[in-house]
DNA sequence: ACCTATTATGTAATCGATTTCATTTACTTT
DNA sequence: AAAGTAAATGAAATCGATTACATAATAGGT
């Protein structure tokens, strides 16, 4: 048995656990509707009893009940982050800028991971509209179409980041990762290389992946240059992986073993690096190698990494914005492209054959 | 004025938004008590009544509305994850692992950084439980008296990682990281080094810092060694840090010069070897590295950082099962320690002065 | 002064599932 | 066969805040 609830109960200083609306309506002597409507409308309440209210909130340490609030509002200030993997540099970064942005705006983040399965982004996803998030952010932007149509239905705003969804269907934030690796591809060639090797994550369901490699592709083709099928190879996103994968091309044949190869992350070109120095090939004189993301990892290697430096923590917090921003009903931008910028380090030079 | 709602509905193919525990309970022919009993208790339920309910929730695209339960039965199913910082892989792959294990239990995990600093996690621990979390896992053992009254109060359960409580007061999940600094302090001693470095997170209340550089001072003092004040340099867990620091001691006059540098993370590793590297410093012949926390950054470096494995995934798919555990009421272990292990690297060599 | 518009506040319905309590049904036990 | 216990289910209270609606009070217009 509980303690009886007292008739007329004493605050103990240092707090029991909670106070209800009606606890700090009884103390300020108004109505719960009027607590509710100082905490959310205030300019809805008199200033006088405003003050009496929030007095009262501060005596009893106040919270509102989160799951009564959303269950009435249909809101949980909760924002779902679903998220590749955070074992990548990119991701953690990212998430981590919105949850700072996020959490001045009173939200909370909830975070999913579905390791580059989109069925399993599908099944997460509605396991926590379930649980009453607000809206969302993905990363990238083809999904599972029940996705979008499951969003559409439970009326959750979302918004797509890494990419930008050229047909206008769906809100945006990313930057141009096809132009920036055509550019960085363009570098190479003008240094001479002609033969080049792709490292790149699975393309299944990974536009950010496809768009890499296809900025690659169209570089080399303009130059009149192809890429060979033995010179591409697909893994997942670990050192481990890239290791193998370089390795392949490695064993090619000195004619048909690439000068120059790209990879799509930075942990792939690091991966490669660490292969090439196992096998005794030096970099960049007899292989060039490139990452993307200029992440930390990449920037400290020996030599360091030339990469593409790629707007994290801008996407991550302009995310955060334009996720409150349809959330409560103010303008937006449906589409936002961040600047890029080539970082060229000493990983790359001139091919010598 | 909303669609008035029809007499009796025709669901349609596609599915409109929500269906409730009331529809569910109509279209099965029973009360929305034995629904719920069917979800959550199903013992309780003849088996024939459970198909007829499982059918219609099936039909019916029914999920249990997470608000409303949490209202009710004062369990929202959220575990909030309070960490430092997102930046540093450990925490991202701790994170990771926990997201795992939660997600497959059907919790979701809430996240939220404080920066290294226990007030802001205090208030934002506040602001979780206002949300309705559930229970907590935190990183370290010291925080902020509040805190624990606080979650004492709200009648949450938590769990202390990365470091074991000895006074016994909380739960909590990790390795002994004073020994292993030891041990590894003990293997540059026995390499004959005699003038130490030690790069260190600022100890304002991380007790990891402090116990990794206490495990370090104690394995000097008992050979007879002090280490220097001036060879001592704190800050803050990122590369440009790491690397002015570690430029500090390399400003020391050549006798006084540490021959080897303890870092109590693999960042701060990294740092130091860049740093070295800009001065034209060799490693390991002029100067000995070592990390903590065996990253990829460190790893992948040239020569690879000795450093200390910790048991990353491990403590996070333990602080995972004990959460639920304590949640649902089922037996645990207060505090369990995994085992470390040194990896020893080519960054570290005897000294030669 | 009288009527209307506006503002401030209270009353009570409501969100949707869980849970207590009561009731019915079936099954033992003597 | 009566009585008592256990199992299955339903009716209705409940969690705590929000909000539609009602009402009282104040201000404004002519």
């Amino acid at each position: 048995m509980e303690p009886s609830p007292a008739l007329e109960t004493t605050y103990k200083e240092g707090g029991l656990s909670r106070s209800s609306a009606k606890d700090v309506a009884r103390l300020a002597g108004v109505s719960t509707a009027t607590v509710s409507r100082v905490l959310n409308t205030p300019y809805q309440v008199e200033e006088q009893t405003q003050k009496l209210v929030l007095d009262a909130v501060k005596k009893l340490h106040y919270v509102p009940h989160g799951a009564a609030r959303a269950l009435r509002s249909a809101r949980s200030q909760m924002i779902g982050a679903v998220i590749p993997s955070f074992d990548y540099a990119l991701y953690a970064r990212m998430t981590s800028a919105m949850q700072t942005a996020l959490d001045a705006k009173g939200y909370s983040v909830v975070l999913a991971e579905h390791h580059y399965n989109l069925k399993s982004e599908l099944r997460t996803t509605e396991q926590l509209i379930r649980h009453g998030v607000d809206a969302f952010v993905f990363v990238g932007i083809n999904h599972d179409a029940e996705l979008f149509s499951m969003l559409q239905n439970y009326g959750r705003p979302y918004i797509l980041t890494w990419g930008i969804d050229s047909s206008g269907h769906h809100p945006s934030i990313g930057f141009d990762s096809r132009s920036a690796t055509f550019d960085l591809a363009r570098h190479l060639i003008e240094l001479g290389h002609k033969r080049f090797g792709l490292l790149s994550a699975s393309v299944n369901g990974n536009d950010r992946a496809i768009d890499r490699g296809a900025g690659i592709k169209a570089a080399l083709a303009q130059a009149g240059l192809k890429l060979n099928d033995d010179c591409v190879q697909y893994g997942s996103i670990d050192l481990a992986a890239a290791k193998g994968m370089m390795h392949k091309l490695l064993m090619l044949a000195p004619s048909h073993r690439p000068t120059a190869v790209m990879c799509t992350n930075d942990v792939f070109a690091v991966g490669a690096m660490t292969a090439c120095r196992e096998m005794g090939i030096k970099i960049p004189d007899d292989m060039s190698i490139t990452g993307c993301d200029d992440t930390d990892l990449g920037a400290t290697q020996t030599p360091p990494l030339t990469s593409i430096h790629t707007p994290i923590t801008e996407v991550g917090l302009a995310a955060a914005e334009q996720i409150i921003a349809r959330l409560e009903g103010q303008p937006f931008t449906q589409s936002q492209s961040f600047p890029y910028k080539i970082v060229l380090r000493e990983s790359v030079s001139k091919p010598t054959t």
